[in-house]
RNA sequence: UCCCCAGUAGCUCAACGGCAGAGCGUUCGGCUGUUAACCGGAAUGUUGUAAGUUCGAAUCUUACCUGGGGAGCCA
């Protein structure tokens, strides 16, 4: 059996092919089938005179999505959207489909999502989902190239990382247990044995947000590096997005074509990307208008876009008010008011792709930090450890995957980046 | 959680107080090169649910349900 990606090797040859029928036009004594397998679509044309009659006559009555078997010869033919179709000698079906309900003409956002298990097979979500793929491999190869190894998070917490109200609760014997949030804790352990990991994997939020760029379910990759510190941080955390987006331009130019995306924008990723901070972000913000926005304000969806737009790279904003971020993160020595982190926005307007920081590494500076914020110390006695036992500088950050999709896909929403995507009201299919 | 918008044929929509409609899809027929093909015939409805106003409601009012867009929060 042949793929449908290989028949340009396969040219006068008599193959056999087996897919889907994606559409299907006919003109008297001729039938033009597009087939697709997964690997691409091909027009399968059968001609009166060339199959029995019987063939002909069923071939006219295969409803979308029927999988059927062809047999044929390759031929070159410029007619052709792929450059090449078959030329049917023998046809037959696997299994009959009537009513597909998703047709090629345009469908509302509600029905595609009751029905993503099929809308999964149109062209432009398998290329989306081959883009997710290529990103995913990318990510993975960058940090197996470099000296990282592997370590996976548990799902069930015990406790928060971030924060306890969004967390989502799930009864564990005759206890309470929480979806993970964050590997992050986990990888500062783990990174203690291995000096450079990531993890990578589904990660649990029960925010109520109801945004283009927020799902309840989603894959986040988390490097956690020893001896790094804030600097060094930031170059790998760009580094490895100008990474990634090549990957992508170079692997997957058939899928970006069929989402229309503008390459050359994602061609002009490359290093080193601009870096401001918080204080000259707000500072940008005020020339642009908006002087509503105070020092010691968070930045939401819109001054993230505004900022951005400066640009045509990802933004690195780092240094932001400590009253901003979470406890463990490292204040700046050379100004207590501002922690070692840095956020990366993604241009065109698709947000934040990347947090992450230098971690608190000094065992009082993080008990009083926990204290501060009316944490549970017990709950962090075995991350205290890490401090107790041979404590070094480290640093890492969280890479949310269907937010890099999106940006690189051009899409509108992250619902499009992953199969079934979980939502605050949709958890089917 | 808050604000805004929408639910009519399988799908996308029209009808906006007076006969329930179109395109696509489906089905039947026509065409030897179609590119979301084209041409002709046919079938397809508890107008989201419940109540109210009215001689008369898809249309106006109220509540609820479902979905969409945005905000806050975040990757």
């Amino acid at each position: 059996m042949v793929r449908i990606t290989e028949v340009a090797q396969h040219l006068g040859e008599t193959v056999r092919l087996q897919g889907w029928l994606y559409n299907k036009r006919s003109s008297g004594k001729l039938q033009f089938l597009q087939l697709r397998d997964g690997s691409g679509v091909i027009q399968c044309v059968v001609f009166k005179g060339d199959v029995p009659e019987f063939i002909f006559e069923e071939a006219g009555h295969i409803g979308q999505e029927t999988s059927v078997w062809v047999e044929g010869t390759i031929k070159e033919d410029t007619r052709s959207a792929l450059g090449f179709e078959l030329s049917v000698s023998q046809l037959g079906v696997i299994s009959h489909a009537y009513d597909f309900p998703i047709s090629p003409k345009e469908h509302g956002v509600a029905f595609l999502m009751e029905n993503r298990h099929l809308w999964l097979r149109s062209a432009r979500q398998v290329a989306i989902l081959k883009i997710r793929a290529t990103l995913m491999k990318a990510i993975r190869q960058y940090f197996d190239d470099r000296g990282f190894t592997n370590v996976d998070a548990p799902i069930f917490t015990p406790n928060a990382c971030e924060g306890t109200s969004n967390l989502f609760e799930v009864e564990y014997f005759e206890k309470t247990a929480y979806l993970t949030q964050s590997g992050q804790l986990y990888m500062e352990a783990a990174v203690m044995a291995l000096g450079k990991v990531y993890c990578f994997g589904p990660v649990f939020r029960a925010e109520k947000s109801k945004t283009r760029r927020h799902l309840t379910e989603f894959w986040m990759v988390e490097p956690e590096m020893a001896f790094v510190e804030h600097e060094e941080n930031l170059q790998i955390a760009s580094e490895l997005i100008a990474f990634a987006v090549q990957s992508v331009v170079q692997n997957c130019q058939a899928e970006l074509t069929v989402l229309e995306r503008d390459v050359a924008k994602l061609e002009a990723i490359t290093l080193p990307f601009p870096r401001i901070t918080y204080d000259e972000a707000i500072k940008i913000l005020h020339h642009h208008g908006r002087t509503d926005v105070v020092w010691g304000d968070d930045l939401g969806g819109d001054e993230e876009t505004l900022v951005s737009q400066a640009f045509d790279k990802p933004v690195i904003i780092e240094k932001y008010p400590v009253t901003l971020k979470p406890f463990y993160m490292k204040r700046n020595p050379e100004n207590p008011q501002q922690v070692l982190n840095m956020d990366i926005i993604a241009p065109e307007g698709y947000g934040e792709i990347v947090g992450g920081s230098q971690r608190e590494d000094d065992l009082a500076v993080l008990e009083g930090l926990i204290a501060e914020h009316g944490l549970d110390d017990a709950v962090f006695r075995w991350y205290l450890d890490l401090r107790t036992y041979g404590s070094v500088p480290h640093s890492g950050f969280g890479l949310g995957l269907e937010r890099l999709v999106a940006w690189i896909c051009g899409l509108h929403h992250v619902r499009e980046c992953i199969p079934f995507p979980r939502l605050m009201d949709r958890l089917s299919p």
